[in-house]
DNA sequence: ATATTATTGAGAATGATACTCAATTACATC
DNA sequence: GATGTAATTGAGTATCATTCTCAATAATAT
């Protein structure tokens, strides 16, 4: 599977990817498909069907919404991106291909995004999946919270290094 | 701040919690608020807005949707309840309060969701925020894939106890 | 009982995304 | 290069979850 990427010992690019992926699926190379993977790869970390939009604007092309939302399946069948969150009613993309996955820290307050990777987290995930005998694709962890910013801004406290306080505590119903 | 969940030494119920939120908030204990947190108990696991809705026509009650989605945010707020996922289209709730926090391993072939607790992902995520100045009010550990029943359907085979093979490759662009 | 606000339901509005369909185009084959 | 066929496109429309508006009503404090 992973060789349909490969070309000679080189990754293919994003274009040339998804332009064998149509291919392999008999599907069409058109020029609104190229101007939509000229503008993924210039595209910032997260983004959303609007955003490739003004993207393709700024190339002066006119592809229409209705195509981008037709194509981004076809985008993430590719393997080239992956939906990461859902951001106020919009879902977010990112571009996955040849790029290190990573989870994300999300600021409740400001909407700040941090990206980390933490190699104990795909460890964790392989147990998990080895006990529930389940194949996974992929995972995301989200972690929601206050970014140091806010933190000093809204006065809350970080309790990061100290003991949890935990109790016993009967319950009523 | 978990003082105001106990009364005695008891911890108090869902109805009682919320009662006590709202008055902390000057908001008021509605008859309608009653009936949409007497029907939030009595849902399955995962619940969306219309579940919700739904419930309450099973209990002879007429909130309307409006006052329902109106109400989320509160039952939110006053940790009864947690945005968990998004399943096409919609947001998926489940109760939290008295709950054991769990994470989700959800089929991309059936829907089949599989609730989990892995008590590292909690350690990591204290290690994680720790390194980035975060402070977390939750995290959500979501792993896609495909379940047992799927693989034997499609056919798909379970690398769980294999090596992964991995490579070098360079990028052309 | 009164005053003050919060709350409600109905319906309209919003906004992201999906669908419809006729016109166009890519591409394999000749 | 012309032809046939199935895929693709844009424009507009539809969908559908969620939010908003507003006038009528109701919960609490005094
Ligand atoms: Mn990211
Ligand atoms: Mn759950
Ligand atoms: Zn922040
Ligand atoms: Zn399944």
């Amino acid at each position: 599977m992973i060789l349909n990427y490969i070309r000679g010992n080189v990754l293919l690019s994003y274009k040339e990817r998804f332009k064998y992926f149509l291919k392999e699926r008999n599907l069409k190379y058109t020029p609104e498909r190229k101007e939509i993977i000229e503008a993924i790869v210039k595209l910032q970390k997260h983004f959303d069907a609007e955003d490739i939009y003004k993207q393709l604007r700024k190339q002066k092309s006119n592809v229409s919404l209705a195509t981008i939302y037709r194509t981004i399946p076809l985008l993430i069948d590719s393997g080239l991106i992956i939906e990461t969150l859902h951001c106020r009613d919009k879902v977010l993309y990112e571009r996955i291909y040849n790029k290190k996955h990573h989870d994300h820290l999300v600021c409740i307050n400001c909407g700040k995004i941090i990206e980390f990777y933490n190699g104990e987290v795909e460890k964790l995930q392989d147990e998990i999946c080895r006990k529930y005998q389940f194949v996974a694709t992929e995972h995301r962890l989200g972690i929601k919270g206050y970014c140091k910013e806010c933190q000093d801004k809204l006065n809350i406290k970080n309790n990061n290094s100290k003991e949890k306080n935990k109790r016993d505590i009967k319950h009523d119903s």
